[in-house]
DNA sequence: TTGTTTTATTGAACAACGTTCATTATGTTT
DNA sequence: AAACATAATGAACGTTGTTCAATAAAACAA
């Protein structure tokens, strides 16, 4: 029947602009000032009906994290074309630097905070998919590198994990304001020569 | 007059006596569980009287914070006898990160949680000394690699930086539970191995 | 010792948070 | 039109950090 479908349609609607709403006051104000009163102010409901959408705030916090999943794969996915492995490595580095940097919130959401991770534990399978599908990318890409004769006597898993290891630490000091505060450069800048550093030494063969 | 001294040096302990019970119950439960009432209780005093000796949380996971640099810089101190640049910077990597997974709270506050830096923000003259020195400590010796003609081509600013993001990167992913959600293995070995796997890139002339 | 003043401690009370659930409103079906 | 099902509500609960008038204790002065 026609109606129950209408329903489900409207259901998955405004399960969308809760999520929708989340999204902007994440990314305005922060994971502290979001909300779920304020969620709900935003798209003119009660408390009670958000939570009728969402059993609680992880859920949110793990579908707004699985967004930003989605944008980077996508962005991930496009460096594909890119045949030379090295180079498609220093792009993937650099895309994901770019990432966390233009999206200080949802980064911090993705690979530091607890909350999506706590729902992975508690909801699904212990499986967190989404870090996988990204890791994979890596993983893929520094396997190629090793076939190219790059990074000679290394192990593809430990050496993947060092290298996404390099750039989420640089990324994950500046978002946590350590950057300026220890070094007293300029940390735009200096985030962009520790890459270059990095990525120096990765690609000698 | 003595009772002035004596008075403050009262004061001094209790403020200790808080610091210590924070200390045990941030190490033991975590910081989400380790509320001003709970540190209240813990020492048997009202909430009231926390307040008396620190202003704010805040205040005190500052004050916790800098305990954890004091071990960690003690620590560092102690490596200085190692007079060949490479091996010391590889024992102060080593330190480091011995020191992230074995004091992960202490570490994530250090490092990561945003109150320490809002403290000193809000009440230092937005001088992180505690991570200066730390930093110091690495690019001092740092440098010395570069003497000794490691690192060739490379500014020591960025060089340092990198360095130390690339071990904060692991212990950070590490901490936040992201190593064996994504990668599968086994987190305790890939650590070790991908540590391995940097230095062993780093130390080459 | 007694009265006065200063200092230390208290815990009820506040605002804001996530969360719950009996109640109300709305929509659908018979 | 009545009966039923679904959706939305917001007051209320337990916790959080924080404040502050009231109380207790200690120090000082006579």
């Amino acid at each position: 029947m026609g109606t129950a479908e209408r329903k489900a349609k409207e259901k998955e609607e405004l399960k969308a602009r809760i999520l929708g709403a989340a999204k902007k006051l994440f990314a305005e104000k922060g994971i502290e000032q979001t909300t779920i009163r304020s969620i709900a102010k935003e798209i003119e409901y009660s408390v009670g009906t958000v939570y009728v959408y969402y059993k609680d705030k992880t859920e949110i916090l793990h579908d707004l994290h699985q967004q930003g999943f989605a944008q980077l794969g996508g962005e991930f996915r496009a460096l594909f074309h890119v045949s030379d492995p090295m180079e498609r490595l220093k792009a993937l580095g650099r895309i994901y630097m770019k990432f966390a940097l233009e999206n200080t919130q949802m980064y911090d959401l993705m690979f530091n905070m607890k909350a999506p991770m706590e729902f992975i534990k508690a909801n699904e399978d212990h499986h967190w998919k989404e870090g996988n599908a990204t890791f994979d990318a890596l993983r893929k890409t520094v396997q190629e590198c090793l076939d190219h004769g790059y990074f000679k006597g290394h192990q593809l898993e430990p050496l993947s994990f060092a290298i996404w290891g390099s750039v989420h630490g640089m990324c994950s000091l500046y978002i946590r304001d350590r950057v300026k505060a220890a070094t007293g450069q300029e940390p735009d800048q200096l985030m962009n020569s520790a890459y270059e550093d990095l990525m120096f030494m990765f690609s000698r063969k």
